[in-house]
DNA sequence: TGAGACATGTAACAGGTTACATGATTTC
DNA sequence: GAAATCATGTAACCTGTTACATGTCTCA
C-alpha cells in the first residue's frame, strides 16, 4: 500500500482530482498515511500512462481546468490485488525515543523541555483527531470508523505513556521533589 | 537525529566499528531506530572525511581488518548540537490502518486474516522487546531504561488496541456471534 | 559440509519531500 | 490589499534500503 495503491483505493469510491485526493490525505487518512502534491500528481500521470486510471478534463473559466481521474477495470484489479497482498509493517521509528536514549548528555532543564515538547505534540495530535470527527467530509463506513477509533485509543495511550515517562524523568532529575506517596517497597527495579 | 547523528551518539560511549554499530541498531535501538550496512559504512566514511570521527585500523589475521571509529571534539560538538536541536516528529505511518481503511473491499475471511496478522506482528514485537531485557549487551543508563519501559508499555497497549479492533471487526462480520446489545434483525447464515 | 558469525564495502534503486513556478478568485 | 483557496505541475534533492561482492574462521 504505497501512495499509488492508496490513491487507487481512494478512487474506488468515485472519480477525484489530485487536489481533492490531497485533502483526503490531509484529513481522513492524515493520522496514518500522507502524500504531497509532488508525489500525487506524478503518480496520477503515471497511472494514466499505464492504464490504471483515465482522465477527464473539466474546463473551468478563471480557474485551472480540473483533471478528474477515475479507475479503469485494470486499476480496480490492481488495487484489490495490492490490498490483498501480505501485510508488511515497516519498522516503528520514534525521533523522541532516539533523543531519550541519549538524555544523559543533556541537563535536567533540557530533558524536561523535550519531554514537554513531546507531550504537546501528542496532545495536538489528539486534538486534531477529535476535530476530524466533527468535520467528516464524507460519511465514513464501519471500518473507517474503526480506523478512527483505533487512532483515538492510540493517541490517548501514547499521551498516558508520555506522562508516565515525564514523571520518571522528573523523579530522576529531582528525587526530592515528589516525596509523598512513594512506596519504596513496592517499587521494582526496572531491568 | 538522522542516522549520522545517531551513530555519533553511539560513539559517545566509546570507539566502535561499523559492525558493532549495526548490532546496537538491531538490539538496543531496534525498537525505535535502525540502520543497514548500506547506510552505516558510507556514513562513517563521510564523517571521517569531514573530521567528525577518526579511524584506527586494527589489523587482524584471517579476518578482515577492523576499522575502529572514535569521535573527534568536532564530532562530539556536532552530536550535542543535533541532540539539542528542536524535536521534529515525523508523521505516524501505519500500513495496517491503511488496509483497514479499505476493508469494505474485502470479504470477512480476508479481513479477519489481516487483523490476525497484525496482532501476531505486535505480539512478536512484544516478545522481542522482552528478550532484549534478558540479553542487554551493555548496561543501559537510567534514561535508556526509560526508553525500554516506554517501549514495553507502548506495545502492550498496541496489542490491547488491536484486540479491541479484532472484536469490532468480528462483531461487524458476524453480528450473531456475540449477542450482547445488538439489535440486528436478520439471522446469520449458519456455517 | 554447510551455516552462521565476523568484517567491509559499492551501485542501483526506491519512494518519497521541498521548493519553485503559475495565476485567477474569493474572503477577511 | 493581504491571505487563503482553488488547481496543476516540475526539478532537485534527501535519506535510506536491497542486492551484490569478497573472504576467513568456527561450530555442529
Amino acid at each position: 500500500m504505497n501512495i499509488q495503491n492508496t490513491i487507487l483505493g481512494l478512487l474506488m469510491s468515485g472519480p477525484k482530482t489530485g487536489y481533492v485526493l490531497k485533502q483526503m490525505f490531509d484529513s481522513s487518512l492524515g493520522f496514518f498515511a500522507g502524500a504531497s502534491f509532488g508525489s500525487i500528481y506524478p503518480t496520477l500521470r503515471k497511472c494514466e500512462e499505464v492504464g490504471l486510471v483515465k482522465m477527464d478534463l473539466e474546463i473551468q473559466n478563471g480557474r485551472p481546468n480540473r483533471k478528474v481521474y477515475s479507475l479503469t477495470p485494470k486499476g480496480r484489479k490492481g488495487f484489490l490485488s495490492a490490498l490483498r497482498a501480505d501485510l508488511i509493517v515497516s519498522p516503528y521509528r520514534n525521533e523522541f525515543l532516539t533523543k531519550l536514549f541519549f538524555f544523559s548528555y543533556l541537563d535536567a532543564r533540557e530533558r524536561e523541555g523535550f519531554v514537554r515538547d513531546y507531550i504537546r505534540y501528542v496532545s495536538e495530535k489528539m486534538d486534531r483527531l477529535a476535530e476530524l470527527d466533527t468535520l467528516a467530509g464524507v460519511e465514513p463506513d464501519a471500518f473507517q470508523e474503526m480506523c478512527y477509533g483505533f487512532g483515538i485509543r492510540y493517541v490517548r495511550e501514547l499521551a498516558r505513556n508520555a506522562r508516565k515517562l515525564q514523571k520518571e524523568v522528573e523523579r530522576h532529575d529531582d528525587p526530592g521533589r515528589k516525596r509523598k506517596g512513594t512506596l519504596r517497597s513496592g517499587k521494582r527495579t526496572q531491568g
